[in-house]
DNA sequence: GGTGAAAAAAACTAGCC
DNA sequence: GGCTAGTTTTTTTCACC
């Protein structure tokens, strides 16, 4: 059933339909889901593009350090969408938007402002080939 | 104002008043923003692990040759949530969940079978210090 | 766990400022 | 573009299977 998830605000009847039950029924299972924390919560997906986040930049930081904890430092910089902990050559694999290449440089800037980064390798992603969500098996 | 709807399923009524509104004005922005696409769609975050795709990992594909078509030979490997082309050394980032690293190799196996991929390379990403939506300034 | 209907709460609509 | 008030649809609850 996460599969219909993944595409609509439609109405639990529908979502009912679609898999051969009631409203009611279907609309129990939602809440299990919910509750169990399989569905962390309901969002709207946002284009980049059109608040002026249109170009999209993966940076892999290199540190001296062990950065286990100065992930708050990756969150206060804005333009971060994603910041994790990798096992490559690289710490930290960081994933942010901005405007235009050129406010990258302030970004990057900020990056090495960080305590213990010691290098970073920015690569543009200008196309996006797709993206599409966890997509489980049917349930 | 997109602000709000990051985080929620709430009432349009709420909304307005987080934002010092009437329930029907709030509604009305909302149906501009979906209008005009910069809200794409209205999703539910599905918790990877309880799908039983804990293990996150990045490749980075190397190909012999311009990967600009075989967009479709990335979506028809299950795991593969995010590919896109990018402008570093590697010709093709790829983003995927697994349910255990030994079935890592399973993926690479797949992924080296698409004609023009010459290597890649692949990092384990244990630990996320943050994910978050895109961000605008509140409006 | 599912059904079906009733009750509550939203989402939408429209006329007016 | 926003407000208020009405209409419609959906979510939510509940007794019963």
């Amino acid at each position: 059933m996460a599969l219909l998830q993944q595409d609509a605000t439609q109405a639990c009847a529908a979502l009912g339909k679609a898999v051969g039950l009631s409203a009611g029924a279907a609309h129990e299972r939602v809440r299990k889901l919910r509750e169990r924390g399989v569905i962390r919560r309901t969002t709207v997906e946002v284009d980049a593009a059109a608040l002026g986040q249109g170009v999209l930049v993966f940076v892999m930081v290199e540190s001296s350090a062990w950065m286990g904890e100065p992930g708050a430092a990756f969150g206060a910089i804005s333009g971060i969408q994603e910041a994790r902990i990798i096992a490559g050559s690289a710490s930290v694999l960081v994933k942010l938007r901005t405007a235009a290449t050129m406010q990258l440089q302030d970004v990057l800037r900020r990056l090495y402002a960080i305590e213990g980064v010691s290098g970073t390798q920015a690569t543009v992603a200008p196309e996006t080939f797709f993206e599409r969500p966890v997509s489980p098996r049917a349930d």
